[in-house]
DNA sequence: CGGGAAAAGCTTTTT
DNA sequence: GCTTTTCCCG
């Protein structure tokens, strides 16, 4: 092994003795290596089993990438080595001990989205009203009490409604117990009751896995933490990585204070920071720096590179959103003719919908995107329509995924026939299967609807037993055609339903390469497909051969990095987004959104704001962001083109503002990094003033005033 | 059942 | 405003 690869801090982290460690991993400081050369050491060095290490990861694809990582570094074997997520290892726990848990042995996953028709389902059921329980208010209320490790008869009820929602949680979990269903954070919850009561499951567990690692702590939710507590025992060793400045999930449960509790909840937890950044100019760094230390609480951490200064920050302040993206389209322009190429630049910004005006742009002139994001493939309607006929099909009391394909395709089974079939089973506590079969027998339906429900029933059943001997492709393929799923999808018109039909085939090439891949051997081919599905709902990455510009939301830029990264919408109300204003909390966390967004960068960051901008709907005046004014001014260049879209003739020739305060045309002024100047122009008063200067060297730059002293 | 009109969202996303 | 979902009627 090469540890003189490494910096001195990192090679502490990864000979660190065998006891709880905490990795404090700055942006770019090469976490991930850390993390694999910790494992190869633990084996090659500690002389520790594969068969004793566990590593969580946040993403299918961090797994991946760390096996295959580790697996090429090490000379032996890494199966018996435990990496995955927190959910797709508790599958994993949960698939081995079905029984101790009381599950079906086929239990299958339920993903947000089915999760939530599921809870819809239940409030109707208990005649309540969908506007004064909100399914999605429910479904957060459910989600937020399993991550507290709450089961519905452990939860505190706070006021009437309260109340209403503790039974809905109750009849949901009640009716994802009849379906041998679970979701994702009964996965995690399931999971820790187990190990919480079975003593002799906790200890075998606890005995083998002596090293546990977790990357990315700070994204951690209360029940994950928990999670590893129960796991690590009294004398695991335990190495956490993560750091605290790019936390940025608070809003879907992860707790940043996990991190702080480490030391007090994991003895003798040693803090190693790594601090040396290999990513960024120092610009860009210092900027990082500065900006983050608006923060409060924080663990502290500061970086530094040992690389070139690089050249400043550039701030464009466009007139309106279309001004403000045709700036990056040019400035992507001058960068393809300075040699870099299209995959090295990435346009960042903090909500999906900025990305239209941005594309717009990009195609007029010709430039090819990617867009990151969106619907995944296995979250795709004609996808999940065929794999909940393949549940179905492995699980008949499986009423998600009856109620998803009863009648789709169409097959003249209503509204009306499903209520009747509903209230039967809710009458009788049966499944919705089980209801239909005994309301068939009992003649309760008129001719019509009956020969709909026969011909549901039967093919169901011939479905079973045309594909019980097939291979699992084959199977996909017989379900696909004959369920009428293809022909339904052929006759919708346009691209869309070609897109979908094309998709449908896919699938089948899904199935056959996941066989190919090898299946677990406790599991059936179908309930192991199934499951993969639901964990990894598919990547929607990329291609690497692609030379395209990468456009992102901020939050799926993480973990990533770009020669260039252009971050848009730099202003008030949409960065920081205007809902977190409110709450110092989610300030920070906008501010260590900003902090990510800022450290992919490695050679140049442009970072710009529309002075107006049409937000839903109406034209909005946003000041420019604060997160703006907290990078230091001598890290800046502040540009503004006088384009004819960037301001109409009427203004400027109608509006010549007196000069208030301290500048007036043609006056000499200084800048701290520009140095000296002449004032052209004058716009604006107060902290907006912004000010056209000519430096003889530099050419005319727009500056706030502020930013500028008298010569 | 399917199509068009009305209404309701509208920050970020992985499992 | 724009897009997606829901609702209502032929």
């Amino acid at each position: 092994m090469i540890l003189n690869s490494l910096n001195p801090a990192q090679q502490e982290a990864v000979q660190a003795p065998l006891g709880h460690q905490l990795i404090l991993a700055g942006a770019g400081s090469g976490k991930t290596r850390v993390l694999t050369h910790r494992i190869v050491w633990l084996v090659e060095k500690e002389n520790i089993s594969p068969f004793n290490i566990l590593a969580v990861t946040f993403t299918n694809k961090a797994a991946n990438e760390m096996r295959s990582r580790i697996e090429s570094m090490l000379s032996m074997p890494t199966k018996a080595m435990w990496i995955g997520t927190f959910h797709g290892l508790s599958h994993r726990f949960l698939r081995s001990h079905w029984q101790e848990a009381g599950l079906p042995q086929s239990f299958q996953i339920l993903d947000s989205d089915d999760q939530f028709r599921m809870i819809r389902r239940v409030i109707h059921a208990l005649n309540l009203d969908e506007d004064r329980f909100p399914p999605k208010e429910a479904q957060w209320f459910i989600n937020g009490q399993k991550e507290e490790g709450r089961e519905p008869h452990q939860v505190e009820p706070r006021d009437i409604a309260g109340q209403m929602f503790i039974r809905i949680y109750q009849a949901y979990q009640e009716a994802c117990q009849r379906a041998g269903v679970m979701d994702f954070a009964d996965l995690l919850l399931k999971t820790c009751k187990l190990l919480q009561t079975n003593a002799t499951l906790r200890a075998h567990y606890q005995a083998r896995f002596r090293c546990l690692l977790v990357d990315e702590f700070q994204d951690t939710n209360n029940l994950q933490y928990e999670w590893l507590k129960l796991l690590a025992g009294e004398n695991n060793a335990v190495m956490i990585v993560g750091d605290d400045d790019q936390s940025i999930y608070g809003w879907r449960g992860a707790r940043i204070e996990n991190i702080h509790c480490f030391s007090k909840d994991f003895p003798g937890a040693k803090i190693i920071r790594l601090e040396q950044n290999y990513r960024s100019t120092s610009v860009i760094l210092e900027a990082a720096n500065a900006l983050i230390s608006k923060n409060s609480g924080r663990l502290g951490k500061n970086l530094w590179t040992e690389g070139k200064t690089g050249d400043p920050i550039t701030i464009y302040a466009g007139f309106n959103e279309t001004d403000e993206a045709f700036f990056i389209v040019n400035r992507i322009r001058d960068l393809r003719q300075n040699s870099y190429s299209l995959r090295q630049i990435a346009i960042l910004y903090r909500s999906n919908a900025q990305s239209r005006v941005i594309e717009e742009a990009l195609m007029q002139f010709g430039i090819p995107y990617r867009v990151y994001g969106g619907l995944r493939y296995f979250e795709r309607a004609e996808i999940k329509d065929a794999l909940a006929y393949l549940r179905l099909l492995t699980n008949l009391s499986d009423d998600p995924a009856f109620e998803r394909i009863v009648n789709t395709p169409p097959r003249g089974i209503g509204d009306r026939t499903l209520t009747t079939i509903r209230e039967y089973a809710k009458a009788s506590g049966l499944t919705l299967w089980q209801a239909l079969e005994q309301l068939l027998e009992q003649k309760q339906f008129t001719t019509r609807t009956e020969t709909a429900l026969l011909s549901f029933v039967n093919l169901i059943k011939t479905m079973i037993e045309r594909t019980l001997a097939l291979e699992l492709h084959k199977q996909v393929e017989y379900v696909l055609y004959a369920s009428g799923l293809i022909d339904h999808y052929r006759k919708e018109k346009g691209e869309k339903g070609l897109t979908r039909m094309e998709n449908l085939e896919e699938l089948v090439n899904a199935a056959h390469q996941f066989t190919q891949e090898g299946v677990p051997d406790e599991m059936s081919p179908i309930a192991a497909f199934l499951a993969y599905a639901a964990l990894e709902s598919g990547d929607v990455q990329a291609e690497v051969y692609d030379d395209c510009v990468q456009l992102m939301t901020l939050h799926s830029a993480k973990g990533l990095e770009f020669p260039v990264v252009f971050l848009a919408g730099c202003e008030e109300e949409l960065f920081p987004h205007y809902l977190s204003m409110g709450d110092p909390k989610a300030l920070e966390e906008e501010r260590r959104l900003c902090y990510v967004g800022v450290t992919r960068a490695m050679h140049k960051l442009y970072m710009s704001y529309a002075e107006v901008r049409r937000m839903h709907g109406k034209e909005a005046y946003h000041r420019p962001s604060r997160f703006l004014h907290e990078i230091p001014v001598e890290l800046v260049e502040e540009i503004r083109f006088r384009t004819k879209v960037s301001r109409p003739q009427a203004m400027m020739s109608t509006y010549q503002p007196e000069p208030e305060g301290r500048f007036h045309v043609g006056q000499e002024v200084r800048h701290r990094v520009f140095g000296d100047g002449i004032v052209l122009d004058i716009e604006g008063d107060g902290d907006d003033m912004k000010v056209t200067v000519r430096f003889p060297k530099l050419g005319t730059k727009v500056l706030i005033a502020s930013y500028l002293t008298e010569k």
